[in-house]
DNA sequence: ACTTCAGTCAACCATTTGGGTGAATAATGC
DNA sequence: GCATTATTCACCCAAATGGTTGACTGAAGT
């Protein structure tokens, strides 16, 4: 049985996603299949360095694997803890609407005086 | 013709959304339906003052609307936002999925070495 | 053995962030 | 007018972030 389960920190996810950079790597990535740390380097105006940490970041947040074939370490884009913000916000949406749907049957019954509390 | 495009700030949305704090104001708002500043505040083990700047980081995202009536500013949690992560996840999915389509083609196509350049 | 290449680690710096306090603003209640 | 209530504004502070450079580790090529 698959571990089903959200083995994701929600927060790591969405503050790794909330920078630039990192947005531009998980789409490279994803554009362009797995890919050394370096080769991400190049392309970015930025020290190998920074890339590395921001790599890291990512890792952290479970979006990217490291494959340390060789001396090499490839990097590659994970999709799934993604689902994790999905189900987030499913659940936030969910939440909302039931609210409205039991304001609504407030309104259409005439005991309640209309407000929530 | 209602102005659709993405006004939102992807980066500011995910920021915002990436805090604990901020993510649970999200879920009582979208519970409780439109609440004060102060209400929001008294639920939190936390100042006044910082839940207000935890507010002004969700507004400023989008992620809350501010409808100040009377001297009373009825904070009121806004869904729209959350879309623009819904669509920058569903393009990354998408691009991702069709370099797989691509590398399955050329695997099937022996004129191709199957190496991904 | 020596050099080069791929990456990380460590230290540093400026900026942002998340928290706090106290004063300021503005409307209400007396 | 004065106190109360609701909220923001202006600082202060410690910690985290995003970036830099320089030293280090380890594998490959010569």
């Amino acid at each position: 049985m698959v571990e089903r389960e959200s083995r994701y920190d929600l927060g790591a996810i969405l503050k790794a996603a909330s920078d630039p950079t990192r947005r531009a790597i998980l789409t490279m990535l994803a554009q362009q299949g797995p890919l050394r740390v370096t080769d991400i380097a190049r392309r970015f105006e930025m020290s190998l360095n920074s890339v590395s940490k921001h790599i890291k970041v990512l890792e952290n947040a479970g979006l990217v694997q490291r494959r340390t074939e060789w001396r090499e370490h490839l990097i590659e884009v994970q999709m799934d803890p993604l689902s994790a913000v999905d189900e987030w916000f499913a659940g936030l949406r969910s939440i909302w609407a039931l609210r409205l749907d039991a304001l609504e049957t407030a309104l259409e019954d005439p005991e309640d005086d209309g407000t929530v509390p």
